[in-house]
DNA sequence: ACTATTCAGGAGGTTACCTCACTATGTGGC
DNA sequence: GCCACATAGTGAGGTAACCTCCTGAATAGT
């Protein structure tokens, strides 16, 4: 308790906090268009690989494959991406985005650009890149 | 040779598989004690100051009064907290710690104190106090 | 005295997950 | 060629961590 090295206590507050805020700008921002963070981040993934089967769509997003089933249903069901089965797997179901999709995709990506730059705008590049690089060597599950 | 789906180089994206990771960590290391996340933080919150009115209790974790009083009334049901009339003002509601309470954040807050250093002890100590200096100067809500 | 504001909580909803059990397949070993 | 086992997707059902909108009571400001 003597050193004054940074309380850890605070850091993981702190990164409580600054997420929590992230993730409400992010559902505000994305309002308009009906989509959930959680959806677009999805939607965004399937959009960068043709035909990805349910499993790696889940694997991706690192979560559970049935939360990808979840996922992908509400994405079908606003008709942004489709379902077939894999000629080489009959168990397997490949997702493919559809061209309203491809074109959420598009837009949403611009506004979170814009998001992003505005919200780590009040650092520097330096900051930004230490931000980054630090974040890169924490564990991930 | 796929890349991965939600660019990991992307800050924000880095920021959120970070945060979920902890999120989850500190989920399965308060399960022995029968308390969430948010409980544990609303616990320690009002540990920290006796007499909270409900409001105040909300503004410190940043979340809406009416979330305040589930987190109260669960912290209640457990026998951790406890909910007695303002004297002073009959809207309010005083909420308290129990014995058990203080006890409790005890424990918690060792074991968190564990688990924080086991994750952020990944990174140098100039590391982590970047991390907190920029942290800190990100904007909250 | 009247109006506006604030406090806590009822009702009901949303987001982002999860496990467990099940069926339909595919794969490796004998 | 059959059996054991693993894997793919999904129905059922649940949890955590919030939220808004409304109401009744109490207080504060004019």
């Amino acid at each position: 308790m003597v050193s004054n090295a940074p309380d850890p206590r605070e850091l993981a507050e702190l990164f409580h906090a600054v997420s929590r805020t992230m993730r409400r700008r992010t559902l505000a921002q994305l309002e308009p268009w009906g989509i959930t963070p959680h959806h677009a981040r999805a939607l965004r993934s399937i959009s960068e690989t043709d035909r990805a089967r349910l499993r790696d769509v889940a694997d991706r997003l690192r979560i559970a494959a049935r939360s990808a089933t979840e996922v992908v249903d509400a994405l079908e069901a606003k008709g942004l991406v489709t379902r077939e089965p894999d000629p080489q797997d009959r168990r397997a179901t490949l997702v493919s985005p559809t061209e309203d999709g491809l074109r959420l995709v598009e837009q949403i990506d611009a506004a979170r650009a814009e998001r992003n730059a505005e919200f780590f705008g009040a650092l520097t590049a330096e900051d930004r890149e230490a931000l980054q690089r630090i974040l890169g060597s924490l564990p991930l599950d």
